[in-house]
DNA sequence: TCATTTTTTGCAATATTTTGCAAGCAAATG
DNA sequence: CATTTGCTTGCAAAATATTGCAAAAAATGA
């Protein structure tokens, strides 16, 4: 049996019964007692479980399966995510793209807050299932394989048929003069036709994307209504926007 | 052999046991550990498994560890899976549902069947995205919080479009006598329409599920062209789909 | 086609990791 | 306080990886 194998199965049988004793799992997984108490030590040292004396307890009651340390900027993330929040109203249509940034946003929207919510992310789609009090609605189509959205005519077409109050899109280029652009055709057609849909444009990017510009352009930043980041509203980085004519938070 | 198609039988080998040791892949192929750690080397520096010491994991396998309670009759449905890709040729279109079984198609399909998929299924889209030559059409609407799928008008309208050469759906209730049947309304529209678009109906399974019924009536069994379970087709509990014409497998 | 170059493969020598064991220590238990 | 149970450390054997190399196979280019 291999290493990983039976670290997999000494997480699931502590996430199942909540504690493990050392000398059950050295009996069911057939090693030593030692092999089992290294890899309880591994386990407990990468946060997974909790090590105790004679075995192990679940960690699970306290985390989301869901892994803050592999999202790159999590801390900015988390910070434009709850700036994206404060602009939502109950009962309000809302457009949104997807992206960890949006993810979070998925993830941390306050429970009481009934939204419905228009996306061709499936990824957030799936994260936003996990809300209590909204409603989602999947803009299907032919799914881009390294996106993992909806791309094509067809989600064009039904872009045009609905008109959201919130447009809340994430971006790999943002520009007071050269605008917001992307890098992947397929996904600027999808992001154009989000923002013509929509009364008010959100774009969100966390410090480090600002300035900088991708090969495709999705529209001039006067098309932007809001601009959110990481950084504080009054930041001398965001005085071109600023005067642009974006609101800035 | 082909190293190409070593390769590719590894892969295969992965993602239908979740793991591969080394030194029976060696036997297997019949080439030393060396060439077949290379390969592993290979197929992981190109994301496609996990190498770890001894052989290698499916990508998926982490999934496995912690994400909830391990799929109910894992067995059984690898074998109905088999069997489901069985009927899939190259550039057929094939409509599949949502549900755990046809998640495990999804990620036991050969990597080099070149299908398109039609689906209503979050879960289900998102794994067919990781496979290589196929390409995934995700029919959008208001999504189920509870099946993870997409259901209402938009749904059945869409579906009304297309004609599909497979429709590839579980089912929680099969009888000889009443039919398919299910419990969720939404859901049951939404497999009715897919019923209706699909020139060939593939229903599967698994054993315990034969002569239930459950609330609302999907179709008649003279609708199922094919009915999959993990039993032998000759099974006696079969006798009753055999004789009603279904054809068995 | 044939010679040359490149890639692939298996082997051997050498490292590294994993594992089980034993001795001594530390902590809980009654 | 003695006993049990579990932990730590060091160690050696086994399993697995790595590296360099040479033969075989495949691709390339006149």
């Amino acid at each position: 049996m291999l290493k990983e194998e039976r670290q997999s199965l000494i997480l699931r049988e502590v996430n199942i019964h909540n504690k493990v004793l050392l000398s059950d799992l050295s009996g069911k997984l057939d090693v030593s007692e030692d092999t089992v108490r290294r890899d309880l030590q591994e386990l407990a040292d990468s946060g997974q479980i909790i090590k105790v004396r004679g075995g192990a307890l679940s960690k699970s009651y306290q985390m989301y399966s869901y892994r803050e340390a592999d999202i790159y900027a999590y801390q900015e993330k988390t910070v434009i995510a709850g700036k994206a929040i404060s602009l939502m109203r109950d009962d309000m249509l809302v457009l949104i793209s997807g992206g960890s940034t949006n993810l979070e946003i998925a993830r941390i929207l306050p429970p009481e807050l009934r939204v419905t919510f228009f996306t061709v992310s499936l990824t957030t789609a799936m994260q936003l299932l996990d809300h209590p009090n909204s409603e989602v609605i999947f803009i299907g189509g032919q799914l881009s394989k390294t996106a993992r959205i909806s791309i094509g005519g067809e989600v064009v077409r039904t872009l045009q048929g609905i008109r959201p109050d919130l447009c809340i899109m994430g971006t790999n280029g943002i520009d007071a003069a050269a605008g917001v652009t992307d890098s992947d055709w397929d996904v600027v057609t999808v992001k154009k036709a989000m923002i013509h849909a929509s009364q008010k444009v959100v774009v969100h990017a966390i410090g480090e994307k600002l300035d900088s510009v991708q090969k495709i352009r999705i529209c001039d930043i006067h098309e932007v209504n809001v601009l959110i980041t990481e950084l504080n509203p009054d930041s001398e980085q965001l005085a071109p926007y600023r005067q642009a004519g974006v609101e800035v938070l």
